[in-house]
DNA sequence: ATAGCAAGCAAACACTTGTTCTGTCAAGCG
DNA sequence: CGCTTGACAGAACAAGTGTTTGCTTGCTAT
């Protein structure tokens, strides 16, 4: 049983191991360490099996050097905290009206990271934020237009006027709208004239974000 | 003899090193790889300094394990396609009328680099890149508000509808407008509805770049 | 069936590599 | 002067680790 990318289900677990291993470590697996984790009977069977990740290009190694294997794409840097931006995972697009995949159901590991200026916050602050790309001119009233990416720190609450990701439970959509609690009632305020707002009861809301940045790119 | 941080000749030349051994080759290295590289006579007196910068916290080690070395404040990190963004220095403010300081005039190198978001362009892309933040509200209408960090390309020509950075030479002034070209003169359309276009000649405008980003910090 | 082959198994082997033990040497010190 | 301590040397040892070899399996094409 082979999966789209033309490796074995072993070969997969593997590498997967060895991305694992790299992150929590910082230095390279032995091959009996990903015999025994992953409850390979021999040794032999690694070697065979990354004699084809390597043939495949999916990992690099240094022969006959212990724990000389290397993922390409996988680099150790220096994290200098004062002049980097950080990352943040981008997890799609968001228009008025269209369904947004739950954050955390996303693999966040595989989402793609786009940079974030150290200027927009620190790493604290950057806990929990991530990306999407505006489709739409629902919110030009708030300097945010088509194609830009807004940075949404996750949240569930939300303060009167900030601007928030907000899901509506029946509808099954997801929007980027001000936010108002009025009495009983919230109201999603687009942030354009053209635009009438929406109504709707907190049991029906749930906010899944709230915009600290904008990021444009200007052609 | 001893440098300012407290370690010894050896011990900051074993550090620098392994740091390189680490970018070069994604694995840390053996003892016996610093003892030989270095011209070291033992492998003890290495695993004695390596103790000591451990001790002091410059490096961590996973006892008994070959190359088990890592360098806390180095992590391996996936680069994703988009890979890093790129610096480029915050010249100043910008506002309507308000005197900019030449930007060839600035010293480059001392003034506070921000970081920019690979999505905003390639390296290529960002030479004789700079940045601004914006001053006033003269801008909205191109979704460019109050406290926004503008990034602009440094060129001397723009194109009509294109917003520029203009230096209007009489006035010893320089600001942030929309630039056309319209037969013998040139209009600066500010993006306010409030606000009326400035109109000048050829002669008498420096164009000295073009937005080409923008970046938000929201509260 | 039978040969071929990818994939896996088990054990043995040899090289790497970290550790430890025993000294040496110079500097500081009462 | 003898003692201690930091730094280093050399060598032997014990794990740690990659490779190789020979032997199964199970599947597929001939």
């Amino acid at each position: 049983m082979r999966s789209s990318n033309g490796l074995s289900v072993r070969q997969e677990k593997i590498l997967n191991y060895i991305r694992d291993f790299l992150k929590k470590n910082n230095y390279p697996p032995a091959i009996r360490d990903i015999q025994n984790d992953l409850g390979i009977s021999s040794t032999s069977v690694v070697a065979y099996n990354l004699r084809i990740l390597e043939e495949k290009g999916k990992i690099s190694r240094d022969g006959k050097i212990s724990r000389g294997i290397s993922i390409p794409g996988m680099t150790l840097d220096q994290t200098v905290v004062t002049s980097h931006g950080f990352t943040v995972p981008m997890l799609g697009m968001i228009t008025a009206g269209s369904p947004l995949p739950n954050p955390e159901a996303i693999n966040v590991e595989d989402a793609e990271q786009i940079e974030v200026p150290a200027e927009l916050g620190s790493a604290e602050k950057l806990r929990d934020v991530y990306a999407l790309k505006v489709r739409g001119y629902s919110m030009v009233d708030a300097l945010i237009g088509d194609g830009d990416i807004v940075l949404l720190r996750y949240q569930e609450t939300a303060d009167n006027g900030q601007t928030v990701v907000a899901r509506l439970v029946d509808e099954n959509a997801v929007t980027l709208k001000k936010f108002y609690h009025e009495g009983e009632r919230i109201r999603l305020q687009p942030a354009n004239v053209t635009m009438e707002p929406i109504f709707t009861t907190p049991d029906n809301l749930h906010i899944q974000g709230r915009v600290v940045g904008v990021i444009r790119s200007v052609e």
